[in-house]
This record gives structure tokens, sequence and C-alpha cells, in this order.
DNA sequence: ATATCGATTATCT
DNA sequence: GATAATCGATATG
């Protein structure tokens, strides 16, 4: 397993537009990986790179927290694209996505496993682990609800936040000098059922980086 | 290594 | 009143 790399300056970063997320969300999650999650925290911001999504379609999804419609609590996911839906899950956990599609329409892409590249200090204090540790490490950031607590993420803090702008306190952003198609192309992209759901379990609407040890689960 | 289980609460039926 | 896009701990092979 990699040793946490560099920190990356936020200057050297820049937000994905808010078209990039005015599309289906299969495609959506398929180039989200490799870009990376910023919390602004004043100096020191909080990085890391996204290696394992889902993608939730809107009410044709049964597995989707949109299917039966809107709802005060999904309600993110059926605004514009590009913002974070936040939820509450097994009265412990929040977990993030960003809502995908044109306005009206619902869909969303949930992120499922972060590799850290700055902040890393930060994270393992808000997880309470101890990075010393390898098998901690991983732990930071592997896994829905894991990732959101390393970065702090609630939905009173969170939810609705947009992501497109690097002024958010929460924001999505790719490397300078990258363009988005071609960040995707060279990487080892790997499809899945989803995890933790029943309904549509046969569709594969998972990606996620081959080989990163920090994605979360099994594989297959 | 895999399996099972309890925690704990917002949300919806 | 039941459920849930999870996690961490415990038990067992």
């Amino acid at each position: 397993m990699p040793a946490p790399q560099a920190s990356p300056k936020t200057a050297y970063i820049r937000p994905l537009p808010r078209a990039f997320y005015n599309r289906d969300p299969r495609r959506v999650a398929r180039e989200l990986l490799g870009k990376i999650l910023v919390r602004n925290r004043g100096r020191n911001p909080l990085t890391a790179r996204i290696v394992e999504v889902e993608a939730y379609l809107g009410e044709k999804d049964p597995a989707a927290h949109s299917a039966a419609g809107r709802t005060a609590r999904n309600a993110v996911l059926f605004g514009p694209p590009g913002r974070a839906y936040i939820y509450f899950i097994y009265g412990n956990h929040y977990c993030l996505n960003v809502s995908c599609e044109p306005e009206g329409q619902a869909g969303g892409v949930l992120f499922r496993a972060l590799e850290p590249l700055s902040g890393v200090e930060e994270m393992a204090r808000a997880r309470g682990l101890n990075i010393e540790n390898p098998k901690d490490l991983i732990k930071l950031t592997s896994g829905p609800g894991r990732l959101c607590e390393a970065f702090s993420i609630t939905r009173a803090r969170d939810n609705d936040c947009d992501l497109t702008s690097a002024a958010s306190t929460l924001w999505i952003g790719e490397e300078v000098g990258k363009k988005i198609g071609d960040s995707t192309r060279s990487l080892r992209i790997r499809t899945t059922p989803r995890i933790g759901i029943s309904k549509a379990a046969d569709k594969p609407w998972r990606y996620l980086l081959d080989g990163n040890p920090f994605v979360s689960g099994r594989i297959r």
C-alpha cells in the first residue's frame, strides 16, 4: 500500500464545471474516478483522490433514494447538478453524493472510497485512528461512512453545498493540466454490482480503481 | 478469511 | 412501526 503522496496545493486543482454533472450518473461516476475531493480549512485543506463510486439513477432506479419521487430528504437530487446530497443512515453514518442530470431530474453518484492526499493527520483525528498502523491508514477513508467522518461531512453542514466552486467549503476538482476526458483514459477501472442494496442488485453501477488499496469491501 | 450481529435515528408507510 | 446506499466488534474456521 502506498504512503500518502505529497500534498497537492489546491491552487493547482480546479473545480469541475457544472456541465460535468449534467449527464447520466453512470457516465459521471466513471469520470469522477481519479478526481479530487477538497475540504477547505483555511490553510491546510483536506484533499483525497476519488477511487470508488456508485451511480444511482433517477426515479427509474429502484435502489435510488429518488425512486419514489421527491421528498424533503432527497430534494437535492432533483435540484441542479453538482450539489452535495448528504443522507444519514443506520442512525450512525453520513454518506456523500453529488447530484447529476439537469434540474428537475433526479440522479446522483455516491462516494464510496477515497485515497488521502493531504491533511492525513486531520483525517486521522476526525476518525479517531492512528496512522502509524497501516491497517488504520486504510480505514481512514475506505467506505462511504468513513470518508464522511474523515472530512467532517454532515447533513447540517454540507447538504446542498455547491461542489463546483473552489469557494465552497467542500468541492471537487482535478489537477491543472489534465483534461477531463484524458485523466480517465489511463486508469484501470473495474465495474461491479452496487454494495449494500437489495433492489436492482444486478446492475453493475459501482466503479472503482482496480487494485487501489483504499477501495472498500471485497472485490467480487 | 468469512459470517453474524448490535448500534441508533431520520425518514417514510 | 419498519427500514436503511454502514461500521466495528465478536465469533468461528
